[in-house]
DNA sequence: CGACTATACGGAGGCCGCCTCCGATTTGTC
DNA sequence: GACAAATCGGAGGCGGCCTCCGTATAGTCG
């Protein structure tokens, strides 16, 4: 895979800087779903140019978060050596969450990004969720993580619990969630 | 609280119930957050009377669901008689997750709603709320469920829950989830 | 230092959805 | 049948999405 690409122009390059600033400002303030003309409107550029740039709203958010989704998918490349396996995948977990958990409606997006090889998104969620299987595979192994659960269902849990924390007025929410969900609801 | 409303006008009616039916093959088709433009267009009635009628688009989804609703509040009303009390809890959160999966969209309508006290939908969800919370101090009180939790919490989990459904191809979904999650994921 | 071309810019314009407002129409009544 | 009250309907203002293409400019070459 050849990811050659000609140098920008000299205006191209900042027109790119200041908007992928501006789309985190936006993305802060108003969630995943922020005015992409605003935005353009901020950075001091025409729509047109965000659109060349960014030729969709994904292609943005995408890049915006790439950085961070790849820490995500070292992280866990990390915790295979850690002496715990059920509370290394836990931390992974709650690690991603707290990502996911970043912008408002960015949990959905994740979710729908999972199914959807197309999106720009795609690549790097997978490579997380490749790093994720083995954690959980070692968590199976061990006997700390029941073994009829998937990757993918935890992984959907996850952004649940994700997007279920926008909508709780305590901050903590998250890892409150993450507990809940491991331990289970019964009394023990 | 008197609720006396002066009758409608025969015209007044028939729009109220044109607009209705097809609210609900909109919500059905397109998710809650369908184009109301083309909700009244269908209906045969310009804009302005759908929005004389439904001032807002939640306006609009707790007429069409209020029945259903107050189903549900009278299900946990009847599940007190129950004999198994985490049974029973379970069995009426798998029925309001199932509600609240109906339409697209519907899971975060109805968390956002359950911390708004001006949504037309507030009375109807917090009759669901309080008749629910009595099932919960049941469980609490048997032993199956775990004291800590409280009733909200327990809602926000079960609308993640729900939400998670719609994003999953699956449609046994919800079921399994809330399995998953009374269980805990820790192995047994 | 110009001139030339590939590259990049920007916003007008078409489309759609939200919601309000008010002149036109219809219903129910006397 | 006439009148008032109730109801209708859609034009119009706003803002967002996205495309298209005439215009501007950076970089290069003589």
């Amino acid at each position: 895979m050849d990811t050659e690409k000609k140098p920008l122009r000299a205006d191209a390059r900042r027109n790119y800087e200041r908007l992928l600033e501006e789309a985190r400002r936006a993305f802060a303030a108003h969630g995943v779903e922020a005015s992409l003309e605003e935005i353009a409107r901020r950075a001091g550029v025409g729509i047109g140019t965000l659109y060349r740039h960014f030729p969709t709203r994904e292609a943005l958010v995408e890049t915006v978060l790439r950085d961070r989704f790849d820490g995500q998918a070292a992280a866990a490349r990390e915790l295979l050596d850690s002496p715990e396996p059920l509370a290394a995948l836990k931390s992974w977990l709650t690690g991603m969450g707290e990502q996911s958990a970043r912008y408002r409606g960015l949990p959905e997006l994740m979710v729908d990004v999972l199914d959807d090889e197309t999106s720009p998104l795609y690549a790097s969620c997978h490579a997380m969720r490749d790093g994720v299987s083995h954690l959980v595979e070692r968590a199976k192994a061990s006997g700390g993580l029941r073994a009829d659960v998937t990757v993918d269902e935890l992984l959907v849990l996850l952004h649940a619990l994700s997007w279920a924390s926008e909508h709780l007025s305590g901050d903590k929410g998250l890892e409150r969630l993450v507990d809940l969900v491991f331990a289970g609801l019964r009394a023990s």
